[in-house]
RNA sequence: GCUUCUGUAGCGCAGUUGGUAGCGCAAUUGAUUCGUAAUCAAUAGGUCAGGGGUUCGAAUCCCCUCAGAAGCUCCA
């Protein structure tokens, strides 16, 4: 007999050689129907699994984490059964499950088209229908790959050879259809019960753009009709919040074709939000310690040269002349700049420093150049032009942490005064020591630099995960990471440790010891890319700004013309008071100015009519509240400068 | 940059097997003086993204370019 510990704690006796299944039949006829996987001992297993000792046990549904998971791997295995049935000739190639779905990645010399798709969805809609058992087996290495040989499939032969020594090598089997799989899976293929295919893609195999491109299919799949219906309506919903669509919508921007792309033009209430945005950070950036610069846009490629980006960032910029001449030491070359770390060096490098100016802050509202590739850009997200809230601060090895701290702080000061702190998320970002070429420095010095990191980390308590080869190409960065509207992670704010470009610059400060010493560099952002910011403003409160943020905060709402020129006295006293109002003069019912207003998302309408206009009070109608009724308009103006000042979200 | 898809009036969309374009909203003009999400009517608006080709004839078929979407690679 064996213990099994389950989830509520009760531990029940099994006979040895019991499966998972039999567990969950034993405790409900229903509990079997729905479980998916189990978590054995904190492992998610199969239902097939045998149990051979004590164990706690979590039987997994569609509800967990892991049954999700499992229910869409087979899924992707279902599409990749369907794709060998009709197309033999496709290569099998990768195909786990992710966040809402799965994919599966194959080679094939025709892309698959739309009515491809739809095969392929009938052929899966057979396997589900067959009810296919999953049986797993394990192959010692050598037999592994000649069963992968025999069936053709060379990357998986090349996965094969690439686990490591001690690996299990695990397959599943689904009536005709073997795969290579770690596992695990749902008992059976009926059990898919939901599933579409949703988009095709390229990808390169295994990530690399060297590599051939293959066929991705990504699908998603749920246990029951409904959970996926509603599901791909919250995708829909989801699409009305994209800035992309919303941001155009709401004239915050557009963009010409024959400007280019990702070059966005800003409206006048895009323009607005971000001038309100940049005076908040530079006003705050003042009040902590902060000393503003304004540098050039351009420089000769001699500057370059020195901080590296001539070598290791050149792809993403524009270097402005014939690319023939761009190694002709004859020619003067200058390219827009794409980080404004080099420029504001400049400022630090005047003249010779003193232990006693360190630290040194340095901020600016810095406009940017970077020639992304074509498919890269995204409304507002990505962009060839943008705006950062940039700033390098120079300190002391001792003062490191406390600066380090302090940019942090500022962050999340700015972030929870936007209302995006909570979406956020931390990643410490460190170079790929197997893909040297991409960094300056030496191994000691990133190991230096990314250990200190790591400490000042680890003692500020960020919650962070690691991700190798994604700092800069000078040194490790602390991203503070965001999802848009559709899932998808972008870095909004950075915070970086570099000690290389102060040394390729020469920067120095005089130590009380009269020896000359290298500083430590910070680049930072407090706010990020304002663009981009706006961007997330727009997805996160569906176009609804917060009232200090909104580009037009009152509108004025006279019923007919007799009550014009009190609306503008309104209007004036609001303006008076630093609040941007604005009068619909126009000879409309009131009922249509309202709706007008309210798609606009102005956060306050103010109704003037004839009691209004003889009490000295406007009819105050609020976005989140509606009809508030008439009140003093001194005291609505008190209120929402209050609200204003409060910054309140 | 790569893969797949898309581009018709300011916006959202129709447009049959190729026979040179419509609808709704917005805009303009006129009427309406009105109390909390759309007043009525009339008018105007398009080298069908741009260029080339096939054809007697192209929004429609083919090629190139530009722009947009999703994904990959890259990055704030």
């Amino acid at each position: 007999m064996i213990k099994v510990t389950l989830k509520d704690g009760s531990v029940k006796g099994y006979q040895k050689g019991t499966t998972v299944m039999q567990v969950a039949e034993s405790i409900s006829a229903g509990l079997a129907r729905v479980a998916l996987a189990a978590e054995i001992d904190g492992e998610v297993r199969d239902l097939s699994t045998v149990l051979e000792k004590d164990c706690s046990l979590n039987l997994l549904t569609f509800d967990s984490a892991g049954g999700k998971h499992a229910l869409r791997h087979t899924a992707s295995h279902v599409l990749a059964q369907a794709v060998k049935r009709l197309y033999p000739e496709a290569r099998l190639a990768i195909g786990p499950a992710i966040e809402n779905g799965y994919y599966y990645d194959f080679d094939i010399d025709k892309p698959f088209t739309s009515e491809d798709i739809e095969k392929i969805e009938k052929e899966m809609e057979k396997i589900v229908k067959e009810d296919l058992k999953l049986e797993r087996f394990t192959l010692p290495r050598d037999e592994a790959i000649k069963l992968m040989e025999e069936k053709g499939e060379p990357y998986k032969v090349e996965l094969i050879n690439e686990l490591p020594e001690d690996a299990v090598i695990s397959f599943y089997r689904q009536g005709e259809f073997t795969d290579l799989c770690a596992g695990p899976h749902i008992p059976s293929t009926g059990k898919v019960k939901a599933f579409k295919l949703t988009q095709v893609a390229g990808a390169y195999w295994r990530g690399n753009e060297k590599n051939k491109m293959l066929q991705r299919i990504y699908g998603t799949a749920f246990t029951k009709r409904n959970e996926m219906d509603e599901y791909l309506a919250a995708l829909e919903e989801a699409k009305k919040r994209d800035h992309n669509k919303l941001g155009r919508e709401l004239e915050y921007f557009t963009t010409v074709d024959y400007i280019g792309q990702g070059l966005p033009i800003l409206m006048p209430k895009g323009a607005k939000v971000i001038q309100l945005l940049q005076r908040f950070v530079e006003d705050e950036e003042e009040r902590r310690g902060y000393m503003l610069t304004k540098t050039p846009f351009m420089a000769k490629r001699e500057l370059y040269k020195i901080s590296g980006h001539w070598d290791h960032y050149r792809d993403g910029m524009f270097v402005m002349g014939d690319p023939a001449k761009f190694e002709d030491p004859s020619e003067e070359i200058f390219a827009l700049r794409p980080m404004t770390c080099p420029f504001q060096f400049q400022v630090y490098l005047n003249r010779l420093r003193s232990y006693r100016e360190l630290p040194m802050r340095f901020n600016e509202t810095s406009t940017l150049f970077r020639n992304e590739s074509s498919g890269e850009m995204h409304g507002l997200i990505r962009v060839r032009q943008f705006t950062i809230s940039e700033g390098h601060l120079a300190c002391m090895p001792e003062q490191l942490e406390e600066e380090f701290a302090g940019c942090v702080d500022l962050a999340i000061f700015m972030l929870k005064a936007v209302g995006l702190d909570s979406d956020v998320s931390y990643r410490f970002s460190k170079w790929d020591p197997n893909n040297k070429e991409k960094y300056i420095g030496t191994e000691e010095q990133w190991e230096q630099v990314q250990g200190r990191m790591r400490e000042i980390l680890d003692d500020l308590k960020i919650p962070y995960t690691e991700a190798v080869g994604e700092a800069a190409f000078y040194g490790p960065k602390l991203d503070i990471q965001i999802k848009n509207v559709f899932g998808k992670e972008d870095t909004l704010i950075t915070v970086q440790i570099d000690f290389l470009l102060a040394e390729k610059f020469g920067m120095v400060y005089v130590d009380r010891d009269g020896q000359k010493k290298r500083p430590y560099v910070i680049h930072r952002t407090s706010i990020g890319c304002y663009e981009r910011t706006l961007a997330l403003l727009i997805e996160k409160y569906a176009g609804a700004m917060p009232t200090w943020l909104a580009p037009e905060q009152v509108r004025i709402l006279p019923i007919i013309d007799k009550h014009h020129d009190y609306a503008a006295e309104v209007c004036k006293k609001l303006a008076d008071s630093g609040i941007r109002a604005e009068v619909d003069y126009r000879n409309e019912k009131i009922g249509f100015k309202i709706r007008e207003a309210r798609m606009e998302k102005v956060p306050y309408m103010l109704v003037i009519g004839d009691k209004e206009m003889e009490n000295g009070q406007a009819a105050v109608r609020s976005r989140k509240d509606g009809d508030l009724g008439p009140m003093p308009v001194d005291a609505f103006l008190s209120r929402i400068v209050d609200e204003v000042k409060t910054r309140a979200l």
